[in-house]
DNA sequence: CTCCATCCATACGGTAGCGTATGGACAGAC
DNA sequence: GTCTGTCCATACGCTACCGTATGGATGGAG
């Protein structure tokens, strides 16, 4: 019969992900990892062959979860494209998407990292050319558009300007109208810069940490 | 008298640099670094503290050179505001870009890196907003437009996604017109991927390499 | 109870890299 | 020439981590 796993490699996969998410591939480390987790290394190699098998394995888990996770959760708020749109562009820095953007990185070096991303990221298109669609009528408009909101749900995490007068997030408002979003108040959301929450890997929500 | 250094502790940093683009600050170690260089390094220690000075003095040299380099070279290309743009998007992963966007990951998790990418991201925009106001009456339209350019300039190179029927470059092409910079052929510039080319440290060019 | 597979702790050898110490080569000052 | 400061090679100890080997604990099958 299949193995019962009493202590799950799923933990060390969960772990992985939180120091990838942390400090990048490089700082998934197995003797570290073995004391986050409160056990010793000996278990690990139980449960993988080594280094690369977690590695692998830890990029099995998130392109699964990913996938459904984001969508499904945004598909739970309901509402029409546009503030399904705005749901989207809701979520944090943390949680699922802190490991989203260090697996982005990572698929700059690494080839077969690139080709899982690359598998992720049709989804993710394909699910913004649905969800623009619904409001723009325009086969090219709808690549264009969800090109530019795509880019900006990646690129506001990696770009540190501050805007003179303005806050971020009343430039990201201004940048969301700009793409066909209309006015935030429709929406039943703030202004204060989306109302950020951190979706977990396990779907639920959490408040976000810093600032 | 200031120290003539024989052999520069430039070297260090350049290759440092190249160790940064290709595999993160994890990958600038000290040892593979002088046998890059074809020294030992016992040369290193005399130049610099430590790891983190060196670190320190690359993104020192990094934040001057990224500064004047990209604006003047796109400068010197001369042309309107939307010409400029347009020479300023055609930049490629390479050189001097696979640094920045190294230092854009880096920045996420050390602060003091974010603070510098923050100096130079506001003189970016800076720049994108003067480009942008050439032909862009309305404060908050240059302002969303400006963010908008700026997270392609960084999210393309983070995004994996193909496009179905249509390539990468045709989307881009898409989403410049979507900010209102025109007709690619305008500015005598080709419909295959804004033909890309390798802005180097030096501020020589260099053609693509991959693809 | 016995046996066996599952899961983990401990101990080990090996490698990579950091930072230091020490001495040597080499150039210019005098 | 000698002397002095500049730059580098070599050698060393130290730490962190990898992967392996070995044995022990635990729990279910019979």
């Amino acid at each position: 019969m299949a193995p019962p796993t009493r202590t799950p490699s799923a933990s060390w996969i969960e772990e992985g992900l939180r120091a990838l998410a942390r400090g990048g591939p490089d700082a998934v480390r197995i003797e570290p990892l073995a004391k986050a987790l409160g056990v010793s290394k000996g278990g690990f190699y139980w449960h993988f062959a080594d280094r690369t098998a977690l590695l692998d394995e830890m990029l099995d888990s998130w392109e699964q979860s990913t996938t459904e996770g984001v969508v499904d959760h945004v598909e739970r708020g309901g509402g029409d494209g546009r503030s399904k749109l705005r749901h989207l562009f809701a979520l944090g820095s943390h949680g699922v998407v802190a490991v989203d953007l260090a697996v982005r990185d990572w698929a700059r070096r690494d080839p077969a990292v690139a080709e899982r991303l690359r598998r992720i990221d049709n989804r993710r298109m394909e699910y913004l050319r649905e969800l623009f669609s619904a409001f723009c009528p325009d086969r090219d408009e709808v690549e264009a558009r969800a090109m530019l909101f795509f880019s900006l749900l990646v690129g506001k995490h990696f770009i540190a300007a501050d805007h003179g007068s303005l806050d971020r997030a009343a430039v990201l408002e201004l940048t969301l109208r700009e793409l066909g979003l209309g006015d935030a108040t429709e929406y039943g959301l703030r202004f204060d810069g989306g109302g950020e929450e951190e979706l977990q890997r396990d779907g639920h929500i959490q408040p976000p940490i810093h600032r």
